[in-house]
DNA sequence: TCGACCATCGAACGCTGTTCGATGACTCCG
DNA sequence: CGGAGTCATCGAACAGCGTTCGATGGTCGA
């Protein structure tokens, strides 16, 4: 069978979608490109730079998708379209979070979508080492949800059938039945943990990070249309 | 030979803490046990389970060594000084971090260690959604940021055999070789870079999460004491 | 003394990534 | 036209993995 790099990393970043991480097998593979799992190791040398490149390639197709997002008039905002597009992205295909940073020096489009946010930090008042901070920080928090995110639902849910929401609310019910003495916050935010939306959390913790960055440049007096509620 | 489930889980974390995650084999810890693979299923019912076992294992060890960490009179300095033992847990076990917060249900150490960190959110003047957002970015950052540190050094370095620091020089090198029309930021911060302490990195994203909350404490009026520079 | 339960064991199964040598197709050069 | 050589693929095999199973002996209470 005749395949090519291409092909390749498209049926890889397929299996990836259908049932993640694991699924990602040189046999699976090879039974869609419809030859042998050897014939892969010629595009490839193993498994690990099959799910860089795999990733690198979504993270390519992100970056054109987005490629207009870092022209707005306002930095801030624009890290923060940015951010949520990775969020999309991340929401869309939960294994592609876990290999986001793994830069093992290839990985050219991670590299230029951390360098597409520093670029934003560029046009802020900042010192370079505050600026490389900042971008630091925003990916492990990106990654760091996606961390989150990339969780496979136990298979308790998978196997109830019940709605997320709904299953929210069974395990906002596990918190409520723990020992108030010993978890006091458990209880503080059972409710709205069992009604919280995973977008919600992901750009309050964003807002405060950038609400942050965006006080750096002003010099710490207070930031300018920034978003500390939520 | 005689086990218990305290040795199987110590054993384990030794094997984690020599050889990382991909260390950790039913029969490797059949052998630091003296005896069969099989009979590790005694006390844990797969491989999943001796790992989250184990994370919580280290976990409950990390809570002892900080159980005066909540105490402090300022809040927001106590989740500081909580942040920074679990940064510090996670230099000394790379591994660490990438399993802390699968939390499945079992794992009340983790749950413990997140109410610990809500319980000082409950000092601040939030509404309990601000709070359940809050603690959960705090995990979400602190687990990004192990997920890069848990990143093992490419094998380019083990076999140079260089220092640490003269090997982020040459990473360093390696992004002031990009073309700087595509990767302005990689030029712009490779210094930056070369030079940077992890722990530099950890603290200054985390200041401007706490800075952003401490400000949603204080009703938007600009916040006493936090540490925005860096 | 007998049965029940506990803990362990060796052997095996099916799966994985990976390697190797062979095999055919295709291109290029004399 | 013919042979050399590279390209791409293949089947078979190897070592290792998690996991299962049935058997085995040890320990205890009745």
């Amino acid at each position: 069978m005749a395949h090519s790099l291409e092909t390749v990393l498209g049926e890889a970043v397929a299996l990836l979608d259908e049932g993640g991480e694991p699924a990602l097998t040189f046999r699976a593979l090879a039974a869609r490109l419809g030859g042998g799992a050897a014939s892969i190791y010629w595009y490839v040398a193993n498994r690990d730079e099959l799910l860089d490149r795999a990733t690198d390639e979504v993270m390519g197709h992100l970056l054109e998708h987005t490629a207009d997002l870092g022209e707005g008039p306002d930095p801030v905002a624009n890290l923060r379209a940015l951010s949520l597009a990775l969020f999309d992205e991340m929401r869309r295909r939960p294994w592609f979070g876990s290999y986001m940073l793994r830069n093992t020096g290839l990985q050219p489009n991670s590299m230029l979508m951390f360098d597409r946010i520093g670029q934003q930090l560029m046009r802020l008042d900042l010192t370079p080492k505050q600026r490389f901070h900042a971008a630091s920080s925003l990916v492990s928090y990106i990654v760091g949800i996606a961390a989150d995110m990339a969780q496979p639902p136990p298979k308790e849910f998978l196997d109830s059938g019940l709605e997320p929401a709904a299953f929210l609310e069974l395990y906002a019910d596990r918190w409520r039945a723990l020992d108030p003495g010993h978890y006091p916050f458990a209880h503080h935010v059972a409710d709205e943990f069992a009604r919280h939306d995973d977008e919600d959390v992901f750009r309050s913790g964003l807002d405060l990070l950038l609400a942050g960055i965006q006080a750096q440049a002003a010099g710490r007096r207070p930031a300018h249309g920034a978003r500390v509620e939520a």
